[in-house]
RNA sequence: GCUCCGGUCGUCUAGCGGUUUAGGACAUCGCCCUCUCACGGCGAAGAUCGCGGGUUCAAAUCCCGUCCGGAGUACCA
C-alpha cells in the first residue's frame, strides 16, 4: 500500500516554525516513499478561525517549497479537504451514530457550569480531572429520550471501556501503555454539532486512507483515544509518529517570546527557504551520517523515519545563519541577485519592515537599525535597474560577507551613493597619517594617465605607490584608500573594489576624501 | 494533583552491548592564507553520556529506582 501522510493545520493563526517542520517531514516522507502528501485544514472550531489563516498557511507552504497532491487548494479524490465543509456533507454525523449503535459513544446533557463543579471538585480533593461517566455514561434509553425531548443541549462523548489497558505504538518512542481507567470520556461531537478534533481527524484520517499520522508530539496524552477509535469501528490503526517539540532557549515550547516563530518572518529576514529547510530538518533528525548541508533532492534520498529524535530540539539561529551564508555562497552571482531582487520586490518585505515590531525581533543583533535595511534594500533595486552589471559585480564582491539577504543592504551600499558615510574612527586612524596626501595625489595623477579599469591595473597602481615610497607594508597603502572609497575599515579587496567601482567613481572619492582631510 | 514523554560537549546531533582515548556540525579561541573584513584551510578547548543502583567478562547503549525538564489534563487544536 501506498504511503498517505497529511498535514492538518487548524486555521486559527500564523504558521510557524514547529508546524512547518512537521509539514516538512510529511512532505519529505511522502516522497521519498513514492507517497501522497494530503493538506487537510482543521477549522472545527469556529471561536477560534482567523480570517486568511489559510490563506497564508498554504502561501507559506508554497514559499518554502512543500506541495500537497490532495487538499483545499488544489482538490483530490477525497474531497472536500475542509473539516467545515466534510461536517455540511454530514459525514461526521453519520459516523458518530454509527458508533452510538455500537455503544461506543452516547450522549451527555450536563451542563458547562456542571462540568465545571465537577473539575474544582475533583481538584480540591486532588483527583484526576475528567469526566469519567457521570450520569450519562450509564443513563437509561427513557432519561436519554426525556432530555432530548426537553430540548436539552448534549455533547456525544466516546465510551473508553474500564479497566483495561491501551497500547500504543509510536514509530519513535515504542510501546506507549495507558490505563483506561485514568482516560476521562472524550467529547466527540459538540453540542453545536461540530466534531471535536479527536473525532474529525481520526474519521478523516480513515476515510482519506492516511497510513502515518505525523504530528506534534503534545499529542502523546490524547493518541490512546485516537487509537481506541480506529479499534472501537474496526478499522486499521494507521502507524503514529509524534515527532519532538522545537523549543527556545529556555527550554520551553517555541513562542512570541523568543522573538518570531512566524515562518513568513525568516522569508522576510531574507533566510533562504533552502536554507531553512535544511536547518528545520535537521532539527530532530538525523540522515545518520555526517552531513550536515542536504540540498531538497539529499533531503528527500536521505529522509527516514527512522532519524527522527524523541527529545525536543532547540532553535539555534546561529546555526540557521551559518547555513544561509552558506547556500548564498554556493550560488552563482547571477542567480543570487534575481533572487536578492525579487526578495526585495516582495511585498512582504516591505511590510514586515515598515511595520517592524519589537516582539518579532530575531534573537541575533541585526546589522543595521531595521528602519534603514528597507531603505537599504531598495537602493539595491533602483541600481540594478539602472546598471545591473554594476550591481552585479558588486553583489559578487560581498557574497562571501553576508549571511542573510538582508545584509545585502549594508554590505552594498558605499557602491550606489555618491558619498558613502565616512566612520569617524576610520578616517581618524587612516586619512591623517602623514603620507595620504601624496598617496591620493599618486593615484588621482595615475588614473589621469591611464584608462584601464582592471584589477591588475589598480593594484600596479597603489603597488607603483608603494615601492615610490619604499614602503615595506601595503597596509598604509591600502587602508586609507578604502577609507576613501568606502568610509569603511573592511570589506572586500581593494583592487577588485576599485575594478568595480570604476575611474570615475574612485576620483570622486579620493577628491572628496582629500577634501574630508584637510577639514581634519 | 493525575497521566504520559524526554535527559550525549553551550547548541543541533552520531552512537543502539565490545572496532570509542564518545565522532561530526554551529558557536568560541588560536594558527595559516592575506591589503582589512569575510570566505577557505588547519588546530585547540569543550560531554565522567542527568544521578544512583543492578545485569554482564564488558553499558552512553539492557533493567530498576531517583532527580530534573517538558507535554496533556477544554463542548481548542
Amino acid at each position: 500500500m501506498s504511503v498517505r501522510v497529511r498535514f492538518a493545520p487548524s486555521p486559527t493563526g500564523l504558521l510557524h516554525v514547529g508546524a512547518l517542520r512537521t509539514a516538512l517531514y510529511d512532505y519529505l516522507f511522502a516522497r521519498r516513499q513514492g507517497g501522497q502528501c494530503i493538506l487537510r485544514i482543521e477549522d472545527t472550531d469556529r471561536t477560534r478561525y482567523v480570517e486568511d489563516s489559510e490563506r497564508e498557511i498554504i502561501q507559506t507552504l508554497g514559499w518554502v517549497g512543500i506541495e500537497f497532491d490532495e487538499g483545499p487548494h488544489v482538490g483530490g479524490p477525497f474531497a472536500p479537504y475542509r473539516q467545515s465543509e466534510r461536517k455540511e456533507a454530514g459525514i461526521y454525523q453519520e459516523h458518530i451514530d454509527e458508533l452510538i449503535r455500537m455503544g461506543h459513544a452516547y450522549k451527555a446533557f450536563d451542563t458547562p457550569e456542571e462540568l465545571d463543579e465537577l473539575r474544582q471538585f475533583q481538584q480540591i480533593n486532588k483527583q484526576a480531572t475528567g469526566y469519567f461517566g457521570g450520569d450519562w455514561r450509564d443513563a437509561s434509553a427513557e432519561k436519554v429520550t426525556e432530555a432530548e425531548a426537553a430540548g436539552k443541549p448534549c455533547v456525544v462523548r466516546q465510551r473508553i471501556p474500564r479497566g483495561q489497558k491501551v497500547l500504543v505504538e509510536d514509530f519513535i518512542r515504542g510501546r506507549i501503555e495507558f490505563d483506561t481507567d485514568t482516560l476521562p470520556d472524550p467529547v466527540l461531537l459538540k453540542a453545536d454539532g461540530m466534531p471535536t478534533y479527536h473525532f474529525a481527524a481520526m474519521v478523516d484520517d480513515h476515510l482519506m486512507e492516511i497510513t502515518h499520522i505525523v504530528r506534534g508530539e503534545e499529542w502523546i496524552s490524547s493518541a490512546p483515544f485516537h487509537a481506541l477509535l480506529f479499534d472501537q469501528f474496526g478499522w486499521e490503526r494507521p502507524v503514529f509518529v509524534h515527532c519532538s517539540t522545537i523549543v527556545g532557549a529556555d527550554g520551553k515550547k517555541l513562542s512570541k517570546r523568543h522573538g518570531a516563530t512566524r515562518v513568513l518572518a525568516y522569508a522576510a529576514e531574507g533566510f533562504l527557504k533552502a536554507a531553512l529547510k535544511n536547518f528545520i530538518a535537521l532539527i530532530g533528525w538525523s540522515p545518520g551520517d555526517e552531513r550536515e548541508v542536504l540540498s531538497e533532492e539529499d533531503l528527500v534520498a536521505a529522509f527516514d523515519l527512522k532519524g527522527l529524535q524523541a527529545s525536543p530540539g532547540k532553535f539555534d539561529i546561529e546555526k540557521l545563519r551559518w547555513l544561509n551564508g552558506h547556500v548564498i555562497r554556493q550560488m552563482s552571482p547571477d542567480r543570487l541577485l534575481n533572487v536578492l531582487l525579487a526578495y526585495i520586490a516582495h511585498p512582504y518585505t516591505t511590510e514586515y519592515w515598515t511595520n517592524f515590531e519589537e516582539e518579532n525581533r530575531m534573537p541575533y543583533k541585526p546589522p543595521v537599525e531595521e528602519k534603514l535595511i528597507l531603505e537599504r534594500l531598495q537602493r539595491i533595486a533602483s541600481a540594478a535597474e539602472a546598471d545591473r552589471a554594476y550591481v552585479l559585480a558588486a553583489l559578487k564582491e560581498e557574497q562571501e560577507r553576508v549571511q542573510t539577504l538582508a545584509e545585502f543592504g549594508e554590505a552594498l551600499e558605499f557602491f550606489f551613493v555618491e558619498e558613502p558615510s565616512m566612520d569617524a574612527k576610520a578616517v581618524d586612524k587612516w586619512l591623517t597619517q602623514e603620507h595620504v596626501p601624496e598617496l591620493f595625489q599618486w593615484i588621482l595623477d595615475k588614473l589621469a594617465e591611464s584608462k584601464v579599469e582592471t584589477v591588475e591595473h589598480y593594484e600596479s597602481i597603489l603597488k607603483g605607490f608603494q615601492s615610490h615610497r619604499g614602503l615595506e607594508k601595503l597596509g598604509p597603502v591600502v587602508h586609507p584608500t578604502r577609507v576613501a572609497l568606502t568610509g569603511k575599515t573592511f570589506g572586500p579587496g581593494l583592487f577588485e573594489l576599485m575594478a568595480v567601482l570604476g575611474h570615475e567613481r574612485v576620483e570622486r572619492r579620493i577628491r572628496r576624501a582629500m577634501a574630508f582631510q584637510s577639514d581634519v
